[in-house]
DNA sequence: GCCTGTGAACCTTTTCACAGCA
DNA sequence: TGCTGTGAAAAGGTTCACAGGC
C-alpha cells in the first residue's frame, strides 16, 4: 500500500542555514515540553529549553510562518508537527554507516538514531575480519558492494566512520552511488559536488577549540 | 621538576570565534603539509586542503600576526608552531571522559585523541556494572568521586557521554570540582556559569540538518 | 495586559580588490 | 612577478523595540 506522500514545507521562503541548525533545538525542546502535557509554550520558555535567547525563537519560527497566537504562545503539538514537517522528520530516511571500528560500532548501537525517521539500514567494512559480525539486526557486509547496496535499498544518507585517509574515496563512490547527504566523523575535509551536502562532526577540533579558550582563561590577563 | 612555563600567545588581538573554530583545520592541514617535507605553503594550498577559500585562510591568519612572506608563503613549521601556541596545544590537558556507555567506550579507545596535548586521565560512570572495567590502561571509577579525581589530577576538560537527563547534574558537578570546558555529546543543552565553555555535538541534531536540505532538493521544485 | 511577528539597527563574518613587499 | 596583508564593501546573523492582534 502506497504511503501518502508528505506534503513537505508548504511555503518556501528562504530559511537562513543559521535557523535551519536550531530548528533540532526547537524540535528537541517541544517534545520535552509535549512530554508534560503542556499544550501552549512560549517563546521564553522555548528559548530557555534550546538556549538560546527569545528573540531568535521568535524570528527564527516566523520563517517558518506565522505558527504562534499573540498574548498566548505557541501550540506545542502543531508547532512540533510544522518542524517535523520542515525537517523532513515525517519521512523515512535510509542510513548507511560505513567503517565499523570503534565509533562505527558506537553509532550503529545508537538508539535515537532510529528515533525520528532515521532507519540504519546498512554496515559496511572494508576488512575482512569485520564483515559478517552482527551488530543488532544488521550484519557487516564489504565495502566493496556499496554501489549494489545503497540503490538497492535507496540510501539517502551515509555515515563516514573511516579512516581519513579513505575518506574522501569513501565519499567519492557514495556520491557517485546516489548518497546526497554525508556525515563525516573522520578528521579530514571531504570535497562533494553541488547538490550533496556535508556535514563534520569532528572531536579533535571540538578538543583544540575548547584548548583555545581554555588557554586564554588559564593565561595572566595581560592588557 | 617544573615545566618551563608556555609562553602562549604573545599577543592578543581578539581573534573572531569564526577564526578561531577553524585554526585547527589550518592545523591538520599543516600537518599534512609537512609531512610531504614541503617547506613552504600558499594560502591557495592551505585553503583547498582546509576546505576553505584562501582569502579567509589569509584573513585568519592575519589575526595570529603576520607569519607569511609576499611573493612566497607559509613557513609550514614556522606556522604549524604558531597555531599549535595559540591553540595551545603545547600544553598537556588533562581529560575526563564521564559515561561509559556505547559512545564514553568508543570515546574512551579513541587514539589521536592523546595525539595532541588531550590525554585522558579518568572514566567515570555511576553504573556499579561497568565501575571497576578497564579499557586500554585506565579502570572506570565511580561517578561519585568526581570531586576528588578532578582536583587531584587537574582536569580542566570534561567529555559528557552520559544520558540527556542527567547531563545538566553531572556537569554542574563537573563545573564546581574546577572544570572549565565542557564537551557535550548528549543531546541537550547544558547551562553553565560565565567562564566556562561548552562545546555540543550532537548526531541527531546533525541528521535532522542533513534531513531538511535532503527534503528540499528531493521535493519538486515549486517556485 | 500579554506575547508574537517584524522592520530597523547593530554586530559579525565573508568576500573583494589591491597596495605592499620579497 | 607572485603571494601576503588588509582596508572597504557586501552578506549574513543577532538583537532591539515596538506595532499588532488575542
Amino acid at each position: 500500500m502506497p504511503v501518502a506522500a508528505d506534503p513537505g514545507p508548504a511555503e518556501r521562503p528562504r530559511i537562513p542555514e543559521a535557523t535551519v541548525a536550531r530548528l533540532p533545538l526547537y524540535y528537541r525542546a517541544l517534545v520535552e515540553v509535549g512530554e508534560s502535557s503542556v499544550a501552549t509554550v512560549s517563546s521564553e520558555r522555548l528559548a530557555e529549553l534550546a538556549g538560546v535567547n527569545a528573540a531568535k525563537v521568535r524570528k527564527d519560527l516566523s520563517y517558518l510562518g506565522s505558527y504562534g497566537t499573540r498574548g498566548v504562545g505557541y501550540d506545542v503539538d502543531y508547532l512540533l508537527h510544522e518542524i517535523a514537517r520542515e525537517l523532513g522528520l515525517t519521512r523515512d530516511w535510509p542510513v548507511a554507516i560505513v567503517g565499523i571500528g570503534n565509533l562505527g560500532r558506537a553509532l550503529a548501537n545508537y538508539r535515537g538514531f532510529g528515533a525520528r525517521g532515521f532507519r540504519v539500514v546498512a554496515l559496511l567494512d572494508a576488512d575482512p575480519d569485520v564483515v559478517g559480525r552482527s551488530f543488532g539486526d544488521l550484519t557487516v557486509e564489504p565495502v566493496a558492494d556499496l554501489d549494489r547496496i545503497v540503490t538497492e535499498r535507496g540510501i539517502a544518507i551515509g555515515v563516514l566512520a573511516v579512516p581519513a585517509a579513505v575518506a574522501q574515496d569513501v565519499a567519492d563512490r557514495m556520491v557517485a552511488a546516489g548518497v546526497t547527504s554525508i556525515l563525516n566523523f573522520s578528521p579530514s575535509v571531504c570535497v562533494v559536488p553541488d547538490g550533496v551536502s556535508v556535514r563534520k562532526v569532528d572531536l579533535a577540533t571540538e578538543l583544540q577549540i575548547l584548548s583555545f579558550y581554555q588557554l586564554r582563561r588559564a593565561l595572566p590577563g595581560r592588557s
